[in-house]
DNA sequence: CGCAATGTTCGAAA
DNA sequence: TTTTCGAACATTGC
């Protein structure tokens, strides 16, 4: 589910349902999921704080606690389920980790795919934790500058799309919006970039910040439905232009959307709009 | 059966 | 030392 805007959407759901909830008892059925402290002393810990806040940086969500901040992050398929009433049957095969509230409603923490983690450090500190540390500024101004943008881009010999990828730079964008972006700027995703223009980048910048603001505003992009999870705002409600759509007519020139592998990501693009120079 | 899937991290290679 | 590249993590669905 998550880039940005799914995550996005995933806190402001969470906003609504786990605020001021006072977390009973935790328990954990994939101990890998928490990276730390280890998994006895992360269930301990969390008995009696109370959500005070959700924030978010970049697609890591952080649960602000009365005396830690837990961070989580979703990875490829992490989901958020919250049930009101205390449940009857056995957990469903994917969930991992469930927060019991004091008022019997519970959270729970669902992934097939067992790569999303979350970790447990002191209030506050969520800047300093290991994922968080070296991220670039959030898409959005005055934090997103075209010049300090450009200035990085030409600090790389790297393919624009991996590069942005890397969440260095900027924050945010995964598989499906950099591919938008990259459509939307007119820039093959192959383009090495310390070979960009100065005009280039302006349009990328501009891009960027489209792209992930409209998907926000649309509560994010979701490819499979899963009913029942946060951050499910339904279906498609971002229409898409190039990601999944190989052999469909680009939106502006009618050529098929190529689909290649860059950096080991599947990439669509319009190879007559993105042509690569660098 | 083989490959691809909304992401990050780690270690090796350059 | 720094940057870049590829494999790994784990499961499901086409």
């Amino acid at each position: 589910m998550p880039e940005l805007p799914e995550v996005e959407t995933v806190r402001k759901g969470l906003s609504r349902l786990v605020l001021n909830k006072v977390i009973e008892s935790v328990d954990v059925f994939w101990p890998r999921i928490i990276e730390k402290p280890e998994v006895e002393e992360f269930k301990m810990l969390l008995v009696g704080q109370k959500i005070e806040r959700v924030d978010r940086r970049g697609k890591f969500l952080i649960f602000k606690l009365t005396n830690f901040d837990l961070i989580s992050h979703l990875r490829m398929e992490g989901k958020y389920e919250f049930t009101p009433t205390q449940k009857e049957e056995s957990p469903s095969k994917h969930v991992h980790v469930i927060f019991h509230f004091s008022d019997q409603s519970q959270l729970a923490y669902n992934d097939v795919r067992k790569f999303g983690r979350m970790a447990l450090v002191p209030k506050n500190q969520s800047h300093d934790y290991k994922g968080i540390r070296l991220l670039g500024v959030e898409p959005v101004a005055p934090d997103f500058q075209v010049e300090a943008f450009y200035q990085q881009l030409t600090k790389s010999s790297m393919a624009i799309k991996p590069l942005l990828l890397g969440q260095k730079i900027v924050v945010g964008l995964g598989n499906i919006y950099v591919d938008e972006a990259l459509w939307q700027a007119k820039i093959h995703p192959e383009t090495r970039a310390n070979s960009l223009t100065y005009e280039e980048a302006q349009h990328l910048h501009e891009a960027i910040i489209e792209v992930l603001a409209k998907a926000v505003e649309a509560g994010g992009t979701t490819i499979r439905s899963y009913v029942g999870a946060l951050g499910e705002a339904g279906t498609f409600q971002v229409a898409l232009n190039a990601y999944g759509q190989t052999n469909e007519p680009c939106p502006r020139c009618l050529t098929p959307i190529e689909k290649i592998k860059v950096a080991q990501r599947g990439t669509h693009f319009c190879p007559k709009c993105q042509i690569r120079k660098g």
